[in-house]
DNA sequence: TATGGTACGAACAAATTTGTAAGTAATGGG
DNA sequence: CCCATTACTTACAAATTTGTTCGTACCATA
């Protein structure tokens, strides 16, 4: 993301509402357009930034700069940058974002389930 | 929210995602700023608009309007409007929104858990 | 010397979300 | 007639997120 205001009412809402509310804490951690796919992709090991790029159909190496950064950030998933040439770097799960698997799949058949309900088409 | 442009290429990335992930379409209905807190006053039963409004520091009419009305349409909650004046409304959970609430409380835990390892406070 | 691959960074623009400050309808009570 | 109450709506503005288009360093290889 870009810098952020420090005193907008926007900001002090966001700050109040996640100081006083874990689950919504919990949800904003994971809420950038791409974090999810790109913890998803991860779930089974490290993966570099070029492998990210190309199992994540749309996705600008910008964005994914970003969101791998603000993921690296959260303490979610750990860099590694290899000394060679050309640059290698790869991404792996944390181990308290290996905590999160269980709860997501949960929080994804809970998500089909609901998809059906409202008749929304899943396009695998 | 307001309306959004059809074709952006933001808007298609969004619907890429969400069409192929269970798990992301998911996140994105508990997505918006005040939604979990919402949800959350709603797990004990009903409440009308104006007890919401008094219980969730900060939100204007016009967000929680808002936000209940995307819940609403997304089927998470139920809104009953009684012929009086002055009006009375009063929105509770649906059946599948119920079914959220063990998801949502371990990952409440997690997030907990991870805020403590952060050393984030907490201003409960 | 020119080229190529990798993992980014910067400047800018567009889209979307969030917040501000009003105003509305209907009706009972004074 | 005037006011209060409730659950909103509308027009607008500010903030934030997302996307587009470039450009960079490094060194091995041709």
């Amino acid at each position: 993301m870009g810098k952020r205001k420090e005193n907008s009412t926007n900001m002090q809402n966001e700050k109040v509402i996640i100081g006083g509310c874990d689950l919504t804490y919990a949800v904003c951690m994971i809420g950038g357009r791409w974090k999810l796919l790109i913890l998803c992709k991860l779930e089974n090991g490290k993966l570099r930034f070029s492998e990210l790029r190309n199992r994540i159909n749309g996705i600008t190496e910008r964005m994914l700069t970003l969101q791998l950064r603000e993921l690296e950030k959260e303490g979610l998933l750990k860099r590694t940058v290899y000394p060679e040439v050309p640059p290698r770097v790869d991404y792996e799960l944390t181990e308290i974002a290996k905590e999160l698997v269980p709860i997501w799949s949960q929080l994804s058949d809970w998500g089909g389930k609901h998809r059906k309900l409202m008749n929304t088409p899943y396009v695998g």
